[in-house]
RNA sequence: GCCGGAGUGGCGGAACUGGUAGACGCGCCGGAUUCAAAAUCCGGUUCUGGCAACAGAGUGUCGGUUCGAGUCCGACCUCCGGCACCA
């Protein structure tokens, strides 16, 4: 290998074919030392890696190339996403099966991996759409509703009445169906749900003992599961005078200001609520049903205001409810900024204290009562913060939260409410009535009803050999498929033909990969890995990704499968990949994005951009903004043509270098040349340091002082870099760190026996210290450098603190706080003996003058203040 | 509207615990090499003034604490991300 000049295209196959013949990176559970589980997201098989994927996996993997040389036991998986929904659009557009079109991608993206270098352990690889690994999803599935975690009831689709079909969210463009371009209709179906909201209080517990997890995450998953505390209790309607009604109903509101409860002028209900029909007043009941469709079919875009907050409509049901503070009764509503889905769907409304009260009491020109002082001087609406309780009798004087405590314990003793906590969160609707997905196993009998498939008759396979016919799923539109006999009673039955949310397979996949070919969900193997040691995936999987598969991890932990409450001890999200756009306007006001690689920037004397012009044609083009990679703008880099052009490891180091992980990187050819010609420069000196042949044994003793000062910046660098990698995640600084080492050695000119010695030492531990970033030219430069072991197995470098020990430090004199000197002194120096030294140079001597030396500060080995006056 | 995050040279970014602002890289300028170019190597590069030594200014804005502030405190501005009638 050692040719003169870098060449990685030939260094990086050899290397890979080494590693792949010793099966280099296969995790064991027996092995040495303590477990390290190493995980990024699974991806997609979109049909081929993005920059994305790239910068994701890098981290990935030099975390866990570090961690290996740290002596752990690593498992790094990868595996496949490959349910979903562009599988199927790909095939209705091209007529092939999502299977084929998926396993193909499959094959492509493993190759791309594969040629990006990434330590993973294939043995391990899954497809989640393969039925050895679905199969344990529908028999968890199955046992959940056993348990009654999993249940039935009717949820709100979009339906394309012109392709008579369901779609998914991202199928509805402004409101129509995407192939069909009919309005998309609102319809009920009956619709699978895992009672996430069992879990609502330990999953938001569970956050405060995440240390490890990003706070901007964290905080999402609090606000989405949005926990309230308040009071639920009940009302009787009753008429206009307070009477109460023959066969009279009770509504339920829940409150969080139950303080607030004697200044309630009306109440509401929500549109779909189930009293709706049955209170309304026959003078009313017209006007109600108007209401209620209109509701039904508006959505919340069109009923946006013009100030961006939404038109609050509501109408009037003839109906009151009693108030039980006051023993008054309040007219009853029915408006649709009441939801169902929270709470009771129902409220009384209290316009002097809630805004959204307020703006409807004044839409409805309803009477305000304020049960809470505003401040002196507040000239606002609803005042919705702290203050002493008016008009409320026996709550007068007191403030909110002994207010709220007062009302709720009034409420229990008359035994007509209580203390209540609500949640934002909703449960997991897990059905789609799509093809690519798996199947959910239940049989549904006209007389048992919905009967789970038994374990012996699973898995409930999704048949991979199918045809398209427009756009209906193959399995919905097989009679054949769908046809069954009841588990229960034998009698004919039918399949369900829906398939589980994708979400499902990917809120397990983690621990799978723990448990190869197991005859089971999971094995014992699974305790010995989980939890995560570190996560990596992209931010915008903060709240649904995240949260499913953090209630997965305790559905497992419950069906006994793993030990531990959370999945993943540390997250990491990394920021996007983010290029310049460019574009040109043609006379018709049409932009054209104009790929960045097409484009060449021209700059003033400066380096200031002055303009840019397409390379293909010489026309100038304008400069946009700086934006995420999308197809859209035009502003995508190929991974694939960066790694032919400069090998894996220059795309991993630039990737790495432009900037720390969880910040977003602005992709520049540039600066992928930069780390390509850092990469030569490193290859070319150590060719120039071994063709001197071999190098004698280090003695610290008879360093001269050029060379301990080699040896000092080299220790200090290595104890830089461990802490950048380990400690901080800052790759960025940990690469430029070593870069200014190798600056430093560019300039060591020593071929004396332990010059030579010391470059030895020094170059042994760049390579190990690049190996996690860069490691196909670090393992070939490794064995240049005469190690005959392979470097993935080589340990981290360790530090010589006795190395580090400095001879000189430079002190910085400043007068007054500024800078006037920088002193190399000894070590250790005292703050007179500093003063004597600083007050011999002319520079602070003409600051200082014949003033008053005021004060001293001194700051051992760094820093002397001198203040005069 | 609410909740996060961020504002530092021409650009990406560094400065970790209040102590040398601008590490490292890109770009740009000058030089070497070359018939020439590419590549490579050397030097310079926050701004203003000065041949220079050096001086002054400078981390979104305004104010404060401190011997000393990019870093801490208060008020504000801008940008990005998330949630958005959750009672």
């Amino acid at each position: 290998m050692s040719d003169p000049v870098y060449n990685p295209a030939e260094i990086e196959v050899q290397v890979q074919q080494r590693w792949q013949e010793n099966d280099a990176f296969r995790a064991r559970e027996d092995a040495q030392g303590e477990k390290y589980y190493c995980l990024s997201m699974l991806p997609y098989p979109s049909g081929a890696l993005h920059m994305g994927h790239v910068r994701n996996y890098t981290i990935g993997d030099v975390i866990s190339r570090y961690q290996r040389m740290c002596g752990r036991n690593v498992l790094q998986p990868m595996g496949w996403d490959a349910f979903g929904l562009p599988a199927e659009n790909a095939a209705i557009k091209n007529n092939t099966a999502p299977a084929a079109w998926t396993y193909a991608n499959i094959d492509h993206m493993r190759e791309q991996l594969k040629r990006l270098g990434f330590a993973y352990d294939w043995s391990r690889e899954l497809a989640t759409c393969k039925p050895e690994y679905y199969r344990w999803e529908q028999l968890m599935f199955t046992r959940l509703m056993e348990k009654g975690l999993a249940y039935r009831r009717d949820a709100e689709v979009n339906w394309d009445p012109v392709d008579q079909t369901v779609l998914a969210n991202e199928q509805v463009v402004d409101g129509r169906g995407w192939r069909s371009g009919a309005p998309v209709e609102k319809k009920s179906i009956t619709q699978w749900f895992l009672r996430i909201t069992d879990y609502a209080e330990e999953l938001l517990n569970g956050l405060d003992q995440l240390d490890g997890w990003p706070d901007a995450v964290k905080t999402m998953q609090r606000n989405w599961i949005g926990r309230s505390e308040g009071a639920e209790f009940g009302m009787d309607v009753c008429d206009a005078q307070g009477n109460s009604l023959a066969g009279a109903y009770q509504v339920n509101v829940f409150t969080t200001r139950p303080d607030t409860a004697f200044g309630m002028t009306y109440a509401v209900l929500a549109p779909e609520h189930p009293l709706v029909d049955k209170i309304a007043t026959d003078t009313h009941r017209e006007a109600v049903r108007e209401f209620v469709a209109s509701a039904r079919a508006t959505t919340e875009l069109d009923r946006l205001a013009v100030d961006g907050s939404l038109e609050k409509r509501g109408v009037f049901t003839g109906a009151y409810l009693m108030n039980p503070f006051t023993r008054k009764p309040v007219p009853l509503y029915i408006a649709d900024y009441v939801l169902m889905g929270y709470g009771t769907g129902a409220i009384m409304a209290v316009p002097g204290q809630d805004e959204r009260d307020w703006e409807f009491a004044e839409v409805h020109g309803l009477p305000v009562v304020r049960t809470v002082e505003p401040p002196e001087g507040w000239q606002g609406k609803a005042w919705t913060e702290d203050g002493p309780a008016i008009n409320s009798e026996w709550l007068n004087g007191l403030n909110m939260e002994e207010a709220k405590q007062q009302a709720i314990s009034w409420l229990e003793e008359q035994g007509i409410g209580q203390r209540k906590v609500n949640y934002r969160l909703r449960d997991w609707g897990v059905s789609r009535q799509r093809y690519w997905g798996c199947p959910i196993p239940v049989i549904y009998c006209p007389d048992c009803g919905a009967v789970p498939v038994p374990e012996d008759q699973l898995p409930v396979v999704l048949p991979e050999d199918v045809t398209f016919m427009g756009v209906q799923s193959p399995i919905k539109a097989d009679p054949e498929w769908r046809q069954t006999t009841c588990p229960k009673c034998g009698a004919a039955a039918e399949r369900e033909t829906d398939t589980f949310d994708t979400f499902m397979e990917s809120s397990w996949y983690y621990a799978r990969y723990c448990s190869p070919g197991a005859q089971s969900q999971l094995d014992e193997r699974a305790n010995y890995w989980l939890p995560v040691d570190q996560y990596i995936g992209g931010i915008e999987h903060a709240i649904l990704h995240l949260m499913y598969f953090r209630f997965y991890h305790r559905l497992l932990r419950d069906a006994g499968m793993v030990d531990s409450d959370e999945p993943a001890t540390r997250l990491l999200c990394q920021g996007m990949v983010i290029a310049d756009t460019y574009y040109t306007e043609s006379d018709d006001g049409h932009t054209h994005w104009v790929n960045p690689a097409d484009v060449e920037v021209e700059r003033d004397a400066k380096g200031k951009p002055l303009g840019a012009k397409r390379r293909s044609d010489g026309q100038p083009v304008n400069i946009g903004a700086v934006e995420k990679m999308s197809k859209s703008k035009n502003n995508g880099v190929d991974p694939q043509g960066l790694v032919d052009r400069y090998g894996a490891d220059c795309v991993r180091l630039f990737s790495m270098f432009a900037s720390p992980p969880d910040q977003s990187l602005e992709w520049s050819d540039s600066g992928v040349e930069g780390a390509s010609r850092f990469l030569r420069r490193v290859w070319a000196q150590v060719m120039r340091h071994t063709s001197g042949g071999a190098c004698v044994a280090l003695d610290p003793a008879r360093l001269n002082a050029g060379q301990k000062e080699i040896r000092r910046l080299l220790h200090d660098t290595i104890a830089k870099v461990s802490d950048d990698i380990s400690r901080r995640y800052t790759f960025n600084t940990a690469i430029a760190a070593v870069m200014e080492l190798s600056n430093h050695l560019a300039k060591f000119d020593d071929d004396s026996e332990q010059g030579r010695a010391v470059m030895h030492e020094a170059w042994l531990a760049i390579v190990r210290l690049l190996n996690p970033i860069t490691p196909h030219i670090c393992e070939a430069l490794w064995a240049e450098l005469g190690e005959t072991s392979a470097l993935y197995q080589a340990p981290w470098p360790e530090v010589d603190e006795s190395a580090r020990v400095r001879q000189q430090v430079t002190v910085v004199v400043q007068v007054n706080g500024k800078v006037r000197a920088r002193l190399e002194l000894e070590p250790g120096i005292d703050q007179d003996a500093a003063m004597a030294v600083a007050m011999e140079n002319e520079n602070v001597q003409r600051h200082v003058e014949d003033k008053t030396v005021r004060k001293i500060i001194h700051v051992p080995d760094r820093l002397l203040n001198i203040v005069v006056g």
